[in-house]
DNA sequence: AATGCAGTTAGAATCATTCTAATTCTAAAT
DNA sequence: ATTTAGAATTAGAATGATTCTAACTGCATT
């Protein structure tokens, strides 16, 4: 409904720019732009909520539907990641480069650790013969420094 | 409170056994017994809801409120664990043996995997420096070899 | 026996997510 | 330019998972 603003210059239209990757891709509307402008301008791995949140500063018609919508798709592109912490909501991160997840258990907060060797988790664990490994996910629970300090 | 901890061998009702591991320890009582044998008995890590299904057989009157209660009390004692694998329904896990999950995105089935050699995840993340750990989570989506077969 | 408190319960409430049906928009075909 | 089919979007309802509430039970200490 919202009849996007300023619309990219070059194209036909917004609606017609898509973007490739891992094989997969998405058609970026101007929704799934926003959502991924702000999950990508984001370093603190934002719910559907808070995403929904800043995303309305630009789009203030946007509904929660619309971004549990658009998360799906950029999920489902590779274009994003799905991060599951604790219960209860989801949190997503535009991060594509390898990292795993430090979760802090005092304050809440989530840290991207990026690695500094080769990690390949069949070095450490026996999967039986025939597995296909399409992604891991490591969540590396404690205390972070700022919470350890006090 | 749990009344006095110099509560010495001799049982008075089932309700005054203890179990200490990792420091913790939990009050087994008799449903928090059910509920921790059943899932002992498990190797499928079953939903909260699973459990309740199973316990029923022994106990018909326990609830769900009381299934999710006892998984709280036995999880923050240590002696199961908490598995996040998907959006919705947490799972749990009664193997305290340091374990990876292999979780197959086709079936479903979720297949602990042991290690064959010692992990350090420090040895491969730069964490802050000051970071402590208490946990790690490693989840390893794919598709496992019966579904890789077909 | 009285008291206090942990454990238990059913059901209500809440929270996160998904679904539905109506509507709008885009892209391709006329 | 218009039509058309299909995808995107919406508000709100529905579902599903978990937590909360208030009442009740039963053990354990007084």
């Amino acid at each position: 409904m919202p009849p996007s603003p300023s619309r990219a210059p070059a194209k036909p239209s917004g609606l017609d720019c898509r973007l490739a990757v891992l094989g997969s891709d998405v058609r970026l509307t101007p929704h799934r732009r926003e959502v991924f402008d702000v999950l990508a301008g984001s370093t603190d791995h934002p719910t559907a909520y808070e995403i929904l949140d800043r995303v309305k500063s630009r789009s203030p018609h946007i509904s929660l539907a619309t971004v549990y919508n658009c998360l799906d798709h950029l999920t489902s592109a590779g274009l994003i990641k799905l991060v599951h912490l604790e219960r209860g909501q989801s949190r997503y991160c535009a991060n594509l480069h390898e990292h795993v997840h430090f979760h802090c258990e005092t304050c809440g907060k989530v840290i991207d650790a990026h690695p500094n060797a080769d990690f390949d988790p069949t070095k450490f664990w026996n999967l039986p013969k025939g597995t296909r490994i399409t992604r891991t996910d490591l969540a590396i629970h404690g205390t972070c420094s700022g919470c350890a300090a006090k």
